[in-house]
DNA sequence: TGTTCTATAACATATTTATGCGGTTGCTGA
DNA sequence: TCAGCAACCGCATAAATATGTTATAGAACA
């Protein structure tokens, strides 16, 4: 039996969702909740398996109610509800351990679907929803910034520095001589368009050569 | 009709799935391919709306190839096709601009689904591969470090820091004597545990204190 | 064959950084 | 009212870093 809890403002879905998931075989709503003031405390009480979680609520929304709960509970699972597929909410919601991320406009059955999926440690998305989360996720890994055609051996020195690494100890890390060490940091400084070990690991980070 | 390729090097499996997708109504093969090699002129050729990928397989593997093709072409969906839902490849795959991920021992009826999904838009992924998505998510945005109680005025030094400054320039801008940046910087030293700038740096890059 | 690139190395010098010590002022909270 | 802390400043010194110039050897390339 999956026990859920729901926390949704507008009564008629409230009541709607209730009334749908206790009617079905092997779903049980525990309770219904119009806010998130004391999401914590009944979590606790009622100890569910998963929360429907709608992300407009006036008072504590969804995602202020959703960053509390994973402060002190990251077992329960956490499906986030809402009528539009907004770029920021979702990023929000996934970023705060939410679960899944489902519209309103989901059918009763694929929603049901779902809340198994959800606690069977899947992570169910509306198509839209995972096209967006792929989309995100492509962006911000992909802007590798430009080549600045390190050789191997600076590459190398690069990542010694960024480990705070002394020339000392490059050279003896690398068996050459501290010279040889300060000749190819010249060169990356160079490449990098730097001129302090700082700003090139700072660069480092920055264009992800690290 | 939704027109594929296939590229799998195996060739057992890669008669099986052009016998399944052409053995179903509005699904035909154009062509099957052991490897990647001639990706960009076979799909240039072909023009399919859904490429089937194996991820790994010999010389040009499956990253590779989405590599090479989302070059040239972004409109053409891919549905990278593997045994394992090993992290750095779903990583890799994601950030390249695949649309789905799904594993290979997905039953056939759902694999349909799947690619009728990824053609209109959406981004099938196998319930184990979306919570992993997931979990990259939260995990590359959530974890925000310790606190370590860097005064206002140490961040500020910090920030500078990280942009590059000297000691002489964070003195003439933030107003104060070089001997103050010196003290400031001691303290931040102490508090981050590390003892020279750049290691201050990479660490406030890693930590996002910046 | 000569050119270019990389890796190696040395020497010199100026600047920056790291670290120690010391101190004053002003605010805050017990 | 006193302790603690943040912010400020100074002096001294050793270490590390930045920058210049120069040079050799091997590999890659046309």
């Amino acid at each position: 039996m999956t026990k859920l809890l729901i926390y949704e403002d507008n009564p008629q879905l409230r009541e709607g969702l209730t009334m749908l998931i206790n009617g079905s075989d092997g779903f049980e709503v525990l309770a219904a909740f119009k806010n998130c003031n004391n999401i914590i405390e009944e979590v606790n009480a009622w100890n569910p398996d998963v929360i429907l979680m709608d992300i407009d609520m006036p008072g504590i929304n969804g995602i202020e109610g959703l960053k509390q709960l994973r402060q002190v509970n990251t077992d329960v699972k956490i499906l986030m509800l809402t009528v539009f597929d907004d770029n920021k909410n979702v990023f929000q919601a996934i970023s705060n351990g939410a679960n899944g991320y489902i519209l309103k406009k989901t059918p009763p059955a694929r929603l049901l679907e779902y809340i198994t999926e959800a606690q069977s440690g899947g992570a169910p998305m509306t198509a839209s929803i995972a096209t967006q989360v792929l989309k995100m996720f492509s962006s911000m890994n992909n802007e590798k910034g430009e080549d600045y055609h390190l050789s191997d051996r600076e590459k190398q020195v690069l990542q010694l520095l960024v480990e705070g690494y002394s020339y000392k100890m490059i050279a003896s890390e690398m068996f050459i001589a501290i010279d040889t060490v300060r000749s190819h940091i010249k060169k990356i400084y160079e490449k990098l368009h730097v001129n302090s070990k700082s700003e090139a690991v700072a660069k480092a980070f920055k264009d992800k050569l690290v």
